[in-house]
Order: C-alpha cells, then structure tokens, then sequence
DNA sequence: CATGAATGAGCGTTCATTCAT
DNA sequence: AATGAATGAACGCTCATTCAT
C-alpha cells in the first residue's frame, strides 16, 4: 500500500497533455519554443506547467526520456521475437527503422536538448536498450551475419548520425549504406 | 556592369574581420554568439555589422558559405590530383575524412545554421564541389572500386550526418562504416 | 452571544503553528519568504494557511499582533513593579532595553510589515501597552526624573527608530543617548 | 586631453531621467516599483535603463550614491561656514535636520537598498562626509558644547535611526531629543 | 560610412491567490 | 475543514534590430 492516494487523476492528464504539447511544440518551432506557447497548447497556465517541470531543461529531459522508453522497449520486443526464432539481423534492421523514424518525428527535440544540455531524467530505459541490443548484436554474429566488431557503440553512431530532418528515402538510402557496414555480406550491385 | 569598385579596401577588411569575428564567437559560445559579442569581437560597432549583413541569419549563412568555399576547394584539388594519376578512391576517401575534421571544427556553426535555419548565401561553392565530386565518383566507379548505384546525393548525406560533435575516433570509426556502403569492397574481419 | 466554541482544537493548534513559521520563516528569509515555504514550515497545505489568514498583509499583521503582545506584557509587568515600590526611570530603562532587543530578533518582521504596509490586526495590545507606559511616565515625572514634556509619542518614536537591525553595542549606544533627551538628568562626561 | 569625446548629451540626459524616475518610482511605490515602470516614468525603454544600470541593484546604488553626494556637500558646506566664525553646534544641528529632511524625501530608497542590499557605487561621497563631520564634531568639542564622548559614529547612528517616515513634527522632536544626548547642555524644562 | 545609444517584444521564472476535490 | 494543483499577472533581464548623431 505504498500510494499516494490523492485524487492525482487530473495532475497525472497535465503531465501528459503537457509533455505531448512540448514534444509538438518543439518540434514544430524548434528548441526556442517558448514556455507559455507550449503551456497554452497543452490547455494549462505556465505556472501549472512550472508545477510539474520545474525546469526548461528538466522538461526537454523528460520528453526525451519518455522516447527512450518507446526505444528500449522496441529493443526489447526485438529480443523477443528473436528468442521465438526470428532471424537476428532482419529484427535489427527493423529496429533500426523504427528508431530512425521515431526519431524523425522528434527531430527537434534532439537539437533543443543539444542546445539545453538536458540529460534524460531517468537512465533506466537507456540500459534496458543497451541491454537488449547488445543480445541482438551477439546473436547475429553468432549467426555470422553481423561483423565480429561491431558493439554496442556503433548503434550509438547509427542513431546519433541518423539523417532525422530528411525525406524518408533519405533515410532509407542511409540505412542501407551503414548496414552493409555492419554486415558480413558487403553489398552486390543490385541493393 | 554597373559594378561599384570604389575605396573598398577597408569594407573589405572590415568584411573579413566580422567572418572571422562570427566563426570563432559562435565556435566558442555555440549559436547564442551575440550580434554584439561578435562585433566587439570584430573590432567594430553592431551597426557596421548590421551594414554588412543584415541579419543573424545572413551572417551565419556568409560563414557556411565561406566554410564551404573550403570544401569545393578541397574536391576540386582531389580531382586534380585524380587526373594526374591518384586512386581516386583514396582521394574520396580522404577528401571525406578533411571535410569531416573541418565540419568538427566548426560545429557550432552548423547546429547555428539549424537554429536560424539560415541557407548558404551562395549557391556557386556548392555546385564547384557537386561537380567535382560527381567526377571522383564517375572515376571510382570506372577503377571498379565504388558501387555502381553512388551518387552525389550519398556524399551529401555522408556531410550531413557525420558525427561532428564527437570525439576523433568515433568520426573514424563512423568513416570506415559508411565506406563499406559505398564501395565494392566490404569489410573484411581486420577493418 | 453568537460565539462559536466548536472543536477548535486543532484549528487554535494550525493558528498557532502558522504564526510561528511565519515568524520563523521570515526571520530566516526576509519579507521574501513565500506563504508555500511558510505553509510547509508549518506542516499545513496553503489552502489552510489561507483560511486563517486571507492575505500575507494579514500574516504579517497577526505576527505583529502577537509581539505586541509581549511589548504590552513586559510594560503592565514594569508598572506592577513600579507599584511595588520600584524606581520608575529603572523600569523604563529596562523596559526599553527589552523591546529594543525583542524587535533586534524580530527585525525581519519589521521589514516585512513596511513592505506590506501591514497593521496589526488587533488594537488592544497597543492600548495595553499604551496606558502602562503612560503611568510610568507620570510616576518617573512626579519622581522628577523624567523631563515634564514627554509624552507617549515620545516612546512610539523610540521603538519606530530602534537601530535593530545593529550590532547590541549601537544599540546600547543609542540607547543612551535617547535617554538622555528623556531624563532631566544630562549625561556627565562618564556615560 | 582624457576626453571621450563622443556626443553623449543625450546619454548623459538620459542617464539623469532615469535616476530621477527610479528615485521618484521607488519613493511612491517603495521597492517593488518595478524596472518597466521607473523605465516608462523615465520616459525612455527598458534596454536602455538596462544599457546605463546592468542591475537593479545597480540603478538603487546609484541612487543612493547621489542622495550621499548631497549629505557630503551639505557637511563641507557646514565646514566652511564654521571656519567663517559660524558656531559648530548651531551648523551640525541644521546639517542633522537637512539630511534628515533630504532622507524623508528618499525614504523608500533606503528601504530598497536595505531589500536589495545595495552599496553606493562609489565610496568617496561617504569619507567626504566624514572628514567634514569630524571636522564638526571636534570645532563643537573644542567649543565646549558637544560632550567629548561622541564620534563619528554618533552620527551614522542618527542617520540610519532618523523616523523619515513620520510626519516633520516627529523628527523635530525626535532631533530634539537625541542631541540632547550629544551636548553638554541637557534639556531645560521649555526645550 | 561608422558609431553606439535606444528600442521593445520576448523569455524563463516566481508567487500570491483561487478552487475543485 | 484541509488539501495541493491550477492560475496568470508580474518580474528582472536579454538581444536582434533600428536610427540619430
């Protein structure tokens, strides 16, 4: 019975309305997204917004936060799927997809969190991430399809690098050029 | 030809110092560099900045222009070079490692051209490189050693999402990744 | 006789806790002290600090209130003393020494009332103390140690000019320099 | 030749509005008078009171820097009208119920300083002062009138103590009473 | 043409006060 | 009656830009 009982039902509606406007807001106007146009597009007054982010920063951090978490359990469901058989190069292709397309649509976030400096509030997904990639990465070469140097730290790369702020293809082309990096199969003239 | 080409000696200088004055201001203090800060660090008053260029904006595009007027320059040298005997392949090869080193260099002027979304005020460094560029290709392609699909539009994706804010070793390592997309080589176990 | 004498208990309790965390809290912090930091010291939630009190004026005045209390307190204690036989000007003297040092520990209140333009909520302290120093004033006069035009006001003007926010030796000084001007005595070269 | 000889009549007219305003803002409204205010009664923008005083607590020094270049101007000019043959006591008198006056008139400043903690930017008008005043206590104890115990500090003590905000006929009294303490005269039943 | 003083919208943040629960 | 989340006007301050000198 470690509740908090009260009747936080509509505290815990703002937070979420709050952090969905900022995600929006920063996205759409970059990190110089003011405080009172991100509160007046989640409904609420700036002070309500102060009550529960006591920060700028603190609320770019939670926003990236709450996109490790979708990472980390991409990840995770990845490992699943592979535990039940599934080729592990094709589920981190995938991943990779997703990430980079999650990305894009938070695009801006990443730059106002550069320019704030804001660390995520909560380490706890990004080890949950690193945790399951790094079974992934093992497992396909184990499979002898990913090259036996690659770490953990070249996903790192591949996200930190990825082309957010272009058109889809862009992003495929890129994909494709790094993973043949990350392959033991090279490229043929025709992919 | 209704070209002015009075006593602009000193305009010219004064040019020249504010360029500098910007690069290394937004370098040092990222893209909150101030209109101020930057003309004091020229030497001269904000109003002559502002003769100069109008804008922030336009300030930041002049730096990415001259920024880039290295870059075509570096291509066209490797294309010389190229038609007097180099692999042309090692000239693309190292042509994207100079680029990357200066794009560190400057970093922070181009998360400041983000942020002001601000376009290179001249067109013509960029297509001296895209031209320059396409002939390192063309010739790569011919020795056998770049995949028959490259085009100019993967060396502008290679530009855009090297790692520039991290450290040497993960741009080289990011390099040596990307590399294998686009030659005919792979990567053998060793590299 | 529409008196309410309910439960109270606990609401003469929070009253209680309110006004010494307030006087602790702007002792600490100054007139700046928020009525959330107030609230908090005093272990209520501000809804309640506002039942009791419907303005930070009106804290401040209670708190206020509740020293002149003990200033009215310490004079009718005085005149009691005075009645027994002791020598008016002493009590006076000790009296003033007294206010003059509860004030140095209150000073912080003081500020906060002249910020907040507060009064003190209850009149009847002032009154009490007013007619107690009055009678030491006539028996000191009818001593013929205290000068024949003093009045009340003459004290007012000595605890609305207390250096209180000084160290205890200015205030000692001072202390017997005012005297001086109250007494029919002079000050001899030693004092 | 140490000019800089820029036409600066407009700043330096500036710069007075601004004092003149901050004085009168804050007397009116004491020390919450806001920036935008004082900047609006000034008659000028905000960046430009923030061009001449960086602080508010800057704009509150100079105030009160100005307010003691009078104190210090009135004390010299007591100097020289005593070694004109003028008798000290009669000229520390009149130089106690100026700055008292001149202090009634700017009697929010003092408070401000106090809120804001704010030296006088420039420590000369004090020491200008205090030669003067020492100067005027010693002629008054030579003469026989000041008692031999009072210093300096006496004085600062009276500064700091005067009620300015009282009605004139308090700090008449008042000063009647505390210089009683500062000669060797005492006090007569009719004074 | 250069200067630098002036402008003022805008920012992040605070805090006395209100009100739904 | 108590709670504490919500409100929003106000604050001190910044900085790209303009314009009188």
């Amino acid at each position: 019975m470690t509740q908090a009982r009260a009747p936080r039902a509509d505290a815990v509606r703002n937070r979420k309305k709050i952090l969905d406007a900022a995600r929006e807001q920063i996205s759409l106007h970059g990190p110089e997204a003011g405080m009172d146009e991100i509160a007046a597009a989640a409904g609420v007054a700036v002070g309500t917004l102060y009550r529960h982010f006591p920060n700028k920063t603190d609320l770019v951090a939670a926003v990236i936060a709450e996109y490790l978490d979708g990472v980390a359990a991409g990840a995770e469901a990845a490992v699943e799927r592979v535990a039940a058989g599934a080729p592990a190069l094709d589920e981190i292709t995938h991943f990779l997809q997703h990430v980079m397309e999650a990305s894009a649509a938070d695009r801006a976030v990443k730059a106002a969190a550069l320019v704030l400096s804001a660390d995520p509030a909560d380490k706890a997904p990004v080890e949950r991430a690193a945790n399951a990639l790094t079974s992934l990465i093992q497992t396909g070469q184990a499979d002898g399809d990913i090259h036996p140097d690659v770490t953990i730290d070249d996903m790192y790369l591949l996200f930190s690098t990825a082309p957010t702020d272009q058109p889809a293809s862009a992003r495929a082309r890129w994909l494709t050029l790094f993973l043949s990096g990350l392959t033991t199969h090279g490229r043929s003239a025709g992919n």
